[in-house]
DNA sequence: TGTACATCAGTGAACGCGCGTTCACTGATGTAC
DNA sequence: TGTACATCAGTGAACGCGCGTTCACTGATGTAC
């Protein structure tokens, strides 16, 4: 590999590295192409070498996104008991840690509303990601509750959206805490209800 | 009072409703002024001497709808058996009609990300708004359980915030009917154990 | 190994566009006498 | 009641700005002989 094919690669990664960060912290329309290659050491005009377009620049960024946070939520997650790992996922998604980590957390806070209303050209890739992590978190979960698990797994990744989503935008106010704490409650308390409700 | 004030006033009036509209089919940054006044049946010109900015405008416009949401949401509730009020509530938001509805709906699902990323001068507002959305729901709610009403009402506020915003996100796909139905679910499920897990 | 040419990652200025906001103006309504 | 002037809701063109995208270019790297 020759040292300018190597230099392209790492110019690639560090445009996605900085498009992450922007995403995350100011959404689709606030990550400019121009303030994206500035965050990556690069000038506006050496984008397009790179990307087709900002749209396919986006799709990629939010897959990335997506598959970073997955790996951070599930990490490590054999080493707890089964019983506790629906709570453990809550306390990490739900946690002030998270919802003050604009630039590398959770990047569906800063996107969903934008896909709902003015960037449906990528409903499709956020459609992927939702799939993608619902599927991992049901697989995760207890089975045999009077909920199945996919429909327990979408309520709480809904859930866990909304709550950091609310969270995010009430900042600095005790009722961004309050959400939190409300939000990890109530879904520990439905995954119970869900998996064991028979047992009381 | 004057034909000239009555003008004033009823103009005043359709600017918010025209805004009202854009603001929950496009959000805050693709509700344009421009827009706003043609929706109004008037020209951007004219915008400032009925509201201070556009912030201005956001502003009272994220109250009012915000208040007919909840007028909407708590419709004839006194005429449901007490038991049944949540499931109501849960189905009213989280349905399909709601979410297709996107001019006259709830506006949190395009508003709160802009507010937790590039729009912070509208926290206040939208704070407000969610406490009292958050109030009314928990006066609803039955009590004695353990989850504290407010905790439960608080959640179940995140949890239709987060169904509507992804469905809204994913519209036009089954997944998106499945993050409704899921949420009902969960939420109801939630409801159930929150306020009588005791009795099983 | 040395030279001449080709490649191509990145630069920086320019484009057309829509944005929020301003402002000189128009003309219907309201007021004074 | 009729006339002259004041008010003011709304118009429409213009402003400066940031956006996504284009493009002629530079200069370091790679290739051929």
């Amino acid at each position: 590999m020759t040292a300018k094919t190597e230099q392209r690669e790492r110019s690639h990664e560090t445009i996605l590295e900085s498009a992450a960060r922007l995403l995350r912290a100011r959404g689709i329309a606030g990550a400019s192409v121009a303030e994206v290659m500035q965050g990556a050491g690069l000038t506006v005009g050496g984008f397009y070498a790179h990307f087709a377009s900002k749209d396919a620049l986006i799709d990629e960024t939010l897959r990335r996104a997506a598959a970073e946070m997955r790996a951070s939520l599930f990490r490590d997650l054999e080493q707890k008991p089964a019983a506790d790992r629906t709570e453990v996922i809550l306390k990490r998604y739900l946690s002030a840690a998270h919802r003050d980590d604009l630039e590398e957390g959770c990047a569906l806070p800063a996107v969903v509303g934008e896909v709902g209303s003015t960037a449906p050209e990528h409903r499709a890739a956020l459609g992927e990601q939702i799939s993608a992590l619902t599927g991992e978190l049901a697989a995760h979960l207890p089975s045999n509750g009077p909920l199945p698990r996919r429909t327990l797994a979408l309520g709480l990744v809904a859930l866990m959206y909304g709550g950091l989503s609310l969270a995010r935008a009430l900042r600095g106010s005790t009722l961004s805490d309050d959400v939190l704490k409300a939000c990890r409650a109530l879904g520990a308390a439905a995954a119970r209800a869900g998996q064991g409700a028979a047992r009381g």
